[in-house]
DNA sequence: TGTGTGACGATCG
DNA sequence: GCGATCGCCACAC
């Protein structure tokens, strides 16, 4: 495990709830500003939502991951809305409202 | 050791 | 506005 993925599971376990990152974000600030898809494809491989609330994760635009699925993305959601995470009418996360940046 | 692949994201035509 | 392409790098084979 580089310090790259460690650095990735420490910054996605520091959102807090109600709010959500991207994988561009998490990338920037694990000191790899172009590396997103390692972030994605890192969190894919380490999968642990007892310690990882990899749902809170999302495209820069607002989107939800396709390939997550642990249940069908209304599950996933689902458990944003429950958070406190405002969706859009886009079905996105309101990126405005929810955007964590205090990495 | 080398190659292919992948929860992304920005850029180019 | 949208599809194609490239860059990034960890990991499986």
């Amino acid at each position: 495990m580089s310090v790259f993925c460690d650095t990735v599971f420490a910054l996605v376990r520091k959102i807090p709830c109600g709010f959500v990152s991207t994988y561009g974000d998490i990338a920037f600030a694990a000191g790899r500003p172009r590396s997103a898809r390692i972030v994605g494809y890192t969190l894919h491989r380490n999968d642990d939502p007892e310690t990882t609330p990899c749902h809170r994760v999302v495209f820069k635009d607002g989107s939800l991951a396709d390939g997550y699925v642990f249940g069908g993305k209304d599950v996933q959601r689902g458990i944003l809305e429950k958070e406190g995470v405002v969706f859009t009418q886009d079905g996105k996360v309101d990126m405005e409202k929810c955007r964590f940046l205090g990495f």
